[in-house]
DNA sequence: TCAGTATATATCGTTATATGACATATAATA
DNA sequence: TATTATATGTCATATAACGATATATACTGA
């Protein structure tokens, strides 16, 4: 059941930020690209490539899976929903639990002689 | 000069813990090794294939440099001094930044309807 | 005395992942 | 009607981690 999540970090920047797209929500994978994009602040700019190769993966890990496919709503191929599983989202809670452990010793080592 | 630091992010797990190790001040190889598993509370434990092809390639890219070789001053191999560069804090510096921008978006997405 | 452990360095082959380049298709817009 | 935004995907390459392997030294306990 719990399936030691711990095994799936650390997360790439890539994958941690597909993974917390889909934290509010299902998405296709256009649309993973632009909030990304803007939830970083514009500085992480997924390539098709990354993004596409990261959700077979993530889906093959069973962190997310398949929703139904929307046809004709718009322009482009028909769209490809994506959502995290219980999985995927306790993984996403690990790896911030992981980043807070890393800020929190850098904080502490930095402040000694820094700026 | 300020050479563009942020070319140099994001850092590995690996890398991360290395330079943060080196923030105190210089250490050795092996010393690293010791201070990052106890850093990361046991988490991170570097292998030296890790270690030390990591440390050739911050040397490379000039975020850390050599130091003086000492000799004698126990059993081993002697040890081979690291620093931390001028760029190799800002770098360091960098990441933190990039972390905490992470983690506040991480947040806000992960409470809404969270656990 | 001598075997084992901790200290200390390093390389090699494999694997995982990101990334730029390329490819295909659709609808809206100028 | 040409361009742009939307939407999907593959391929080759580069980078970095990592387990396995190798070498050498000093201390410690049986």
């Amino acid at each position: 059941m719990s399936a030691d999540h711990l095994a799936y970090l650390p997360l790439t920047e890539p994958t941690f930020y597909i993974l917390l797209s889909l934290a509010p929500g299902k998405k296709h994978g256009y649309a993973i690209m632009k909030d990304v994009r803007a939830l970083s602040g514009g500085r992480v700019r997924l390539s098709t490539s990354t993004l596409y190769t990261a959700l077979g993966r993530l889906l093959e890990q069973e962190l997310i899976e398949r929703l139904s496919e929307e046809q004709g709503g718009g322009p482009g191929l028909p769209r490809k929903f994506y959502a995290l599983t219980d999985m995927g989202r306790r993984v996403l809670e690990a790896e911030t639990v992981r980043l807070q452990g890393m800020l929190r010793e850098a904080r502490l080592r930095l402040r000694e002689g820094g700026t």
